[in-house]
DNA sequence: CCCTGATTCGC
DNA sequence: GCGAATCAGG
């Protein structure tokens, strides 16, 4: 595998969105970490635009509600309709090579899952790294992944869960 | 033990 | 230029 120019702009791409070296690699295949971290040092672009996403957005529910206790009471157990509603798929329109300048980079799904891409609907203005319903959650500050994962889960209206 | 990026240095 | 090995951490 050597470095051609897609792949070089692919590496650089992801990068500077913020994936991990070893995230980085297994997006392009065929290199290990330690080539991508190596290569991203001779470009000169270790001072990265978007810190780095440990886990990106991964949206990975359980298909089954947790099975109640004999002895919990019905009112401590979550309603069965708002598990399914959690358990709605998020799909991103974007894969990285799709985004143009007015895509939403709001990342979605996992990037070791091969289910990885950005949310990718349009942003208002042509400058905004977001769409309306993600620009709040980029601004904001979570404590986790798991926030992330949970605010994204509830941030899009019904209708846009499934594409 | 999982992971992160930084650095070195033989190739 | 390349990247495995190593280092220094979280």
């Amino acid at each position: 595998m050597d470095w051609n120019e897609e792949r070089t702009a692919t590496l650089r791409k992801l990068w500077l969105e913020g994936l991990s070296a070893s995230q980085v690699a297994r997006q392009l295949g065929g290199v290990s970490r330690s080539a991508v971290i190596g290569k991203i040092h001779r470009l000169g672009i270790t001072v990265r635009e978007t810190p780095v996403r440990q886990r990106a957005v991964t949206v990975r529910v359980s298909r089954q509600a947790p099975r109640a206790r004999a002895n919990t009471p019905a009112q401590a157990r979550p309603a069965a309709r708002v598990q399914a509603s959690v358990m709605e798929e998020l799909t991103p329109t974007a894969g990285i090579l799709d985004l143009s300048m007015h895509s939403c980079r709001w990342p979605i799904g996992n990037p070791d899952a091969g289910d990885f891409g950005f949310c990718g609907r349009e942003t208002t203005s042509k400058r905004a790294s977001y769409c309306p319903d993600h620009t709040q959650g980029a601004f904001r500050r979570f404590q986790s992944s798991a926030d992330i994962d949970a605010w994204t889960r509830q941030s899009l209206p019904q209708e846009r869960r499934v594409l």
